[in-house]
Formats: structure tokens, C-alpha cells, sequence
DNA sequence: CCCGGCACTCACCTTTTGGTAAGTACCCCA
DNA sequence: TGGGGTACTTACCAAAAGGTGAGTGCCGGG
């Protein structure tokens, strides 16, 4: 009730872009579409690491979301493409920012964070 | 061992920025104090509903990460200003674009969801 | 004299997220 | 005949993230 003392607008902006773009595998599979179409084992491959059930599960949130497009080859092998959507192109260039943001600042980030995690390297910490 | 279905180059751009920037209350802490320092009683306010556990455990990897400034003010009361640093800042601004979206297409995912939410509205479900 | 605010810290618990491993149904190739 | 590839689904588990509530020391106000 005081006089404002924040802003309070907007904020769930980032809230939902994070929500839609959050997950742990979701930039990368964002980024591998952006580059073009892919198959389900595919994108298996391009993302080493990932376990099945967790591309299927970021694969249908997203595009539930609507941000990539699931087409369905009715062939003797099951064959099944994704695809970038142009809202999920919209989002790829909104994450682009903060990818650079990442790669730009990467080193420093690595850096500082050594430098915290050993609290007496050989100096005496000045304070 | 293919000839490249994919570019697996860069991708970690996002994992280290959405590292730095990507807990529950970051957002709103970087974005309450890209409008003016503020103390941690006043960030507590401003964030409502976040614990001051969270409050405090985000304000210190955001301080190591070197994003914000903690100052102490030995003072009768305790008194601690935070405040975004220029590094900080760069980092809202990287945001900014994702929050714009986020808000921009929030009704149209909020819809998205909810028409995904209940399988059976009136049509029958064909298939 | 006790209560509330300041800025924390700590111990414990729940929820969410991600990972592992197995199974499904079909086909081709050796 | 069986092993691998296609695209999944399911059950179970572990780790991480987040939340609750209490305690700390000091002070001013009612």
C-alpha cells in the first residue's frame, strides 16, 4: 500500500517466454529446427545426452505451444518430421539476445565463479 | 560420425545465461532493480510471495555471477544496498527481447494451452 | 516489557525436473 | 531367426529447485 516502491507491471513477460523455452533441452532443440526440419532421431543424435522421453515431452510442449509444427508420414517405418513454426521463429530470434548474451560472456562468468568457489587462493581477501 | 545433420556450435550460449538468469525470482529481482538500487526489505516487498530463503540464496549467485552489488551499510539497523551492476545491466537488456515476447504472445499461449488442456470441448475428437 | 522491523541463517519438507530402463508394433536385412 | 532401426510409452527413481517456519542480535516505539 506504501507509495510504489516497484514496478510491478509487466514482469510475467519473461515468466512465460521461460516457461515456453525453459526446459533443459528446449533451446537446443529450438535452435537444431531453426537450422531446418529434422526427424525424431535426428534430433536424437544432434542433441547427444538427451534421453528419449524427454525430447518426446519438450517435443509436444512445444508444440502444444505452437512453436514447432509434428507431421506425421504415414509410411512402413514410422516417419515423423519437426519443424520450426514462424511463431517459433519469432521466439528463436527473442532468444538469440540472450544466446549471444551467453556465449559473449561466457569465460568471465566461468571465471568469477572459480574465483568464489576457492575462498583463499594465495592473496588475503581484502574486505 | 554423419556428414552433420546438425550444428551442435554455440548452443551452450543460452544454457549460460539462462544459468545466471534463469531461477524462479531472477527476472523480477534484475528487473525491480534495473529501476533503482534498493534494500533488501524493499526487494522482499516488491517481489511478493517470494521467500526470503530465495530472496536471498538468487541475490547471492546473482552477486557472485558479478550481475549485482551488494553494499553494507554499518548501520544502527542493518541497512544493505543491492543494486545491478554494468555487467548487469548488459544482462536486462539481453532479457529484455524474451520479455517482450513473452508478454506479447501471452493470451495467444494462454489459449493455446487451455484449448490443449480439454480434449473433448463439443466436437468429438476425431481419430 | 514485549513486539516489530532490520537482514539474515538454518533445518526440514514438498514439488518439479530430469534420467534409466524396459516394453510396444512393425519392418528390413543378413 | 534374430538384430537393428523407426517412433514412441510407461513405471520407477534421483537430484535439484523451491517453500515453511523457526531462530539470531540489535534497536526503537507503544
Amino acid at each position: 500500500m506504501a507509495v510504489r516502491e516497484c514496478r510491478t507491471t509487466f514482469v510475467s513477460g519473461l515468466d512465460v517466454a521461460l516457461d515456453v523455452a525453459g526446459g533443459k533441452w528446449k533451446g537446443l532443440i529450438l535452435w537444431a529446427l531453426s537450422d531446418g526440419p529434422k526427424r525424431f532421431g535426428q534430433l536424437r543424435r544432434c542433441l547427444s545426452g538427451v534421453s528419449e522421453k524427454m525430447l518426446i515431452q519438450h517435443l509436444r510442449e512445444l508444440e502444444r505451444d505452437e512453436v514447432v509444427h509434428r507431421e506425421v508420414h504415414q509410411a512402413v517405418p514410422p516417419r515423423v518430421d519437426y519443424s520450426l513454426t514462424a511463431f517459433g521463429a519469432t521466439l528463436v530470434e527473442a532468444l538469440r539476445p540472450l544466446s549471444d548474451w551467453g556465449t559473449e560472456h561466457r569465460s568471465r562468468l566461468e571465471a568469477v565463479r572459480t574465483a568464489a568457489a576457492r575462498p583463499a587462493p594465495g592473496k588475503t581477501a581484502a574486505l
